[in-house]
DNA sequence: AAATAATCGAAACATTATAACATTTCTTTC
DNA sequence: GAAAGAAATGTTATAATGTTTCGATTATTT
């Protein structure tokens, strides 16, 4: 995978959303996954925040667009988009934000702006296979590995000199 | 710090807590911390667990011992051990551990073990500097790092061929 | 002792997540 | 294309986690 971005804050987001929804298809059309109206609505939603978003919060845009929906409706989603390796859940913020390249497994690691809220993915193999090295040498086998680094990011750092 | 250490399963973990309750007392009143009952109480409950406590189990528990508890109480314990290093939050288990070295500030890496729920410190600087260069690279500027690998301890290996 | 700050009590409320079970829709098989 | 089975969705209720607010009490300082 390639270096981790958070885009300009005025980037054109609609080509991100396009081009995740576009993936997403054609992903689980390689992995017969149902990719139903309702699931993609989640992820236009979640991809439609520049910032993770909650359960909640998402349920409230689920009925804005006219779904008569309940929190099951929202978490069933949620699950799906993760079993598929559409979403991520950032666990520091009990959110969910759109993976950046679904089409690969990858390592995930994230950058969490505190400032605006938005989330980069660093995805280095490399400290993936560190902490995993490191845990081994504890006797312990790996199975999942949640990094989440707080702070703030380049643009905010120039906006706002934290 | 040392090495990481899952302990055996049966060593003596009264041992554990009076260390822990001993060294929190010094910890607090070098730092002029208002280690009050309460808040020792909440430790040392958190600690005479083997694993992390959600902050609901802490509630039932203070009630068990007769004090007329509230949620507020306990966050408020919470609030104060985090504050002071005592304590650990683990985010992917929404559970509180006791910091197994408070007395010197540490990177914290944790390993947790899906069979026995026990959770251990990493505790390594080196993947902590990894971490936050790989976030300066991408200009961003880290605060806090959480770093939480689920996986199974070295005797849930033996024990269960997992 | 009075003033100030820190801690605690209590009630209400807010947020996040799941359980249980009925119904509908899609897919497969005949 | 009809029946059977599997997957997805609807619905209601409830569990689990976390916060706000405000008043009372206790500790510390002056």
């Amino acid at each position: 995978m390639s270096k981790p971005a958070f885009l300009p804050h005025d980037h054109n987001h609609q080509r991100c959303i396009d081009a995740a929804l576009a993936e997403a298809r054609a992903i689980c059309q390689r992995k017969h996954s149902r990719l139903t109206p309702q699931r993609e609505q989640v992820l236009r939603l979640i991809w439609q925040e520049h910032r993770p978003i909650g359960a909640y919060e998402l349920l409230d845009k689920l009925r804005e667009e006219g779904l008569k929906a309940a929190p099951p409706t929202v978490y069933r989603a949620l699950e799906f988009l993760q079993e598929n390796g559409l979403i991520h859940r950032i666990e520091s913020l009990n959110a969910y934000t759109g993976c950046s390249h679904p089409s690969e497994p990858h390592a995930s690691q994230f950058l969490v702006c505190q400032q605006c809220q938005r989330v980069a993915e660093l995805g280095s193999e490399q400290i993936a296979e560190q902490l995993s090295e490191q845990a081994r040498r504890a006797g312990f086998a790996s199975a999942h590995q949640t990094v989440e680094i707080r702070g703030t990011c380049a643009e905010c750092l120039r906006h706002f000199h934290v």
